[in-house]
RNA sequence: GGGUAGGUGGCCGAGUGGUUAAAGGCGACAGACUGUAAAUCUGUUCUCUCCGGAGUACGGCGGUUCGAAUCCGCCCCUGCCCA
């Protein structure tokens, strides 16, 4: 079994000096806003207050978050405390950041909603067990009552100017893409979160960095020491664009590990050094090693094995290294080579990622059960069998993919639309190489 | 408040009375080729279909017309200029 880090261990950090503890966190920062500044709070040995401000418009927590989280998990280490804000009531105005359309608004009841299981989906990187390391907040909690004279006192702090100088908003001013006056509020109202935590560090993407530069205004015109800006850098998908739920780039980090593993041995070539970069603990030559040995196709594997065996795990250890990479049972010397992996949900994830890509069909996949009055003397049509299996969008659709040989049954390519199937006995469908459903009988 | 230009399929964008389910591009999907990568090539891309067709769709509502994305009226929304 894999080896899993205890609770206890957590802490082990606790007794580094200021300078090793500064180094140790500046690996994969993009940017530290001021770098003096952190120093001086690390110094000062008390704990640090560490900040992350989640917008609950969306509710899966991915990979690319994962960097801030892995990072956050550093500081909980060292000893910090990690508050986790949830932009509850911000989400009603909606992060303008990269963003070219104004955001639909959400209501505080939606947002609540959502919160609950990014709690639980965080647990996987954050000790979120200890009050002592973890907080949870709403920022409804302080932003729903501020008063009118409170947001002129903050939005006092910036200028027209200024905030047209960010990017994302001087492009769509330039193209005459509406702006609403509301989305210069939002990173006031995130700034003003660092208030009432009295934030020592706030985290984020390199797309927050304005963001979290306007915490810093803020806390100084309400008498706070001044927050860092801590900047971590973005994770694209793996086709090299915004990770995206609607597309296959997305990889949430409670998905299944021979989802995890599918979707990391499909990030193309020119994205996987940096995936290594961001979701490994792996040291620059040791990535070159691998990606020189292996290959691109053993370098994914490599790849895949270990964050899939890693985002496996109910904890996910906070070194995924070399180390962590042999405690799955793989041999480094083979750089993906070998598939003698001991760990079993690797293995797993690796089994049925061979099996599809071989034209196998695997044992696991999603089941969906039929309805009896589906059925006209015990068959369906094909087509409607395919769109209530959720596998194509319309009847039309499934008719197009048949005639393109698109779809399986069974193993067996389609040829005919208006086939009839016997549902006597749970059959299996297939979408292009990967997507299968098991249909059964009522 | 005044003037002016606009609102078309997931996105961009053509289309000013019928031959328009709406050019073209992007994206997406399937196939070939591959490493279940990329690139390339082929096909598809509103819904239903007994494959003959039928239904719905061009910001909203109403009207003109045999017929409207296209014309008219009102309303909503957005850019730009002026105040």
């Amino acid at each position: 079994m894999v080896h899993l880090e205890h609770p206890t261990q957590i802490g082990i950090l606790g007794g580094m000096t200021a300078e090793e503890a500064l180094r140790l966190l500046r690996i994969g920062a993009v940017e530290i806003i001021p770098q003096e500044d952190l120093f001086k709070k690390l110094q000062s040995e008390k704990k640090l207050t560490v900040k992350l401000g989640l917008d609950p418009t969306r509710p899966d927590i991915h990979i690319g978050h994962a960097v801030v989280l892995r990072k956050m998990r550093q500081f909980q280490e060292l000893g910090h405390k990690v508050v986790l804000i949830i932009g509850d009531f911000t989400a009603m105005i909606g992060d303008p950041s990269g963003r070219s359309k104004t955001r639909p608004p959400l209501t505080l009841e939606e947002t609540r909603a959502n919160a609950k299981s990014y709690v639980e989906q965080v647990g996987k990187i954050l000790i979120t067990s200890d009050k002592e390391r973890f907080e949870l907040r709403y920022n409804s909690e302080w932003l729903e009552n501020l008063g009118f004279k409170e947001v002129i006192k903050l939005t006092s702090l910036l200028t027209v100017a200024q905030m047209l100088e960010r990017e994302d908003f001087k492009k769509r001013y330039s193209e005459g893409v509406p702006i609403s006056i509301h989305e210069f509020l939002y990173p006031f109202a995130q700034g003003y979160d660092s208030v009432p935590i009295a934030c020592d560090v706030e985290m984020g993407g390199t797309d927050q960095k304005f963001n979290l530069l306007v915490g810093r205004e803020v806390q100084e015109a309400y008498g706070l020491e001044k927050q860092v800006a801590f900047i971590m850098p973005l994770l694209v998908g793996g086709d090299g664009q915004k990770m995206s739920k609607s597309l296959d780039n997305y990889i949430g980090i409670t998905e299944e590990p021979s989802e995890v593993f599918r979707k990391l041995m499909k990030i193309e070539d020119p994205y996987l050094q940096t995936y290594f970069e961001l979701c490994t603990d792996l040291t620059p030559e040791e990535i070159k090693e691998v990606m020189e040995k292996g290959g691109p196709v053993g370098a994914h594997r490599v790849l895949a094995r270990l964050v899939a065996g890693a985002y496996a795990q109910e904890l996910i250890p906070s070194r995924l290294d070399k180390a962590f990479y042999q405690s799955l049972g793989y041999s480094w010397d083979a750089h993906g080579h070998d598939q003698e992996g001991t760990a079993p949900v690797v293995q797993q994830a690796e089994a049925r990622y061979y099996e599809i890509a071989h034209g196998g069909i695997p044992n696991e996949m999603p089941e969906v059960t039929l309805h009896p009055g589906e059925l006209h003397e015990g068959k369906i049509a094909i087509a409607r069998l395919f769109t209530l299996a959720g596998l194509t969008a319309s009847n039309g659709e499934a008719r197009r993919l048949i005639e393109q040989k698109g779809l399986r049954l069974d193993g067996e390519v389609l040829f005919d639309p208006k086939m009839e199937v016997a549902l006597d006995r749970p059959r299996v469908l297939q979408r292009g190489k990967d997507r299968f459903v098991r249909v059964v009988p009522d």
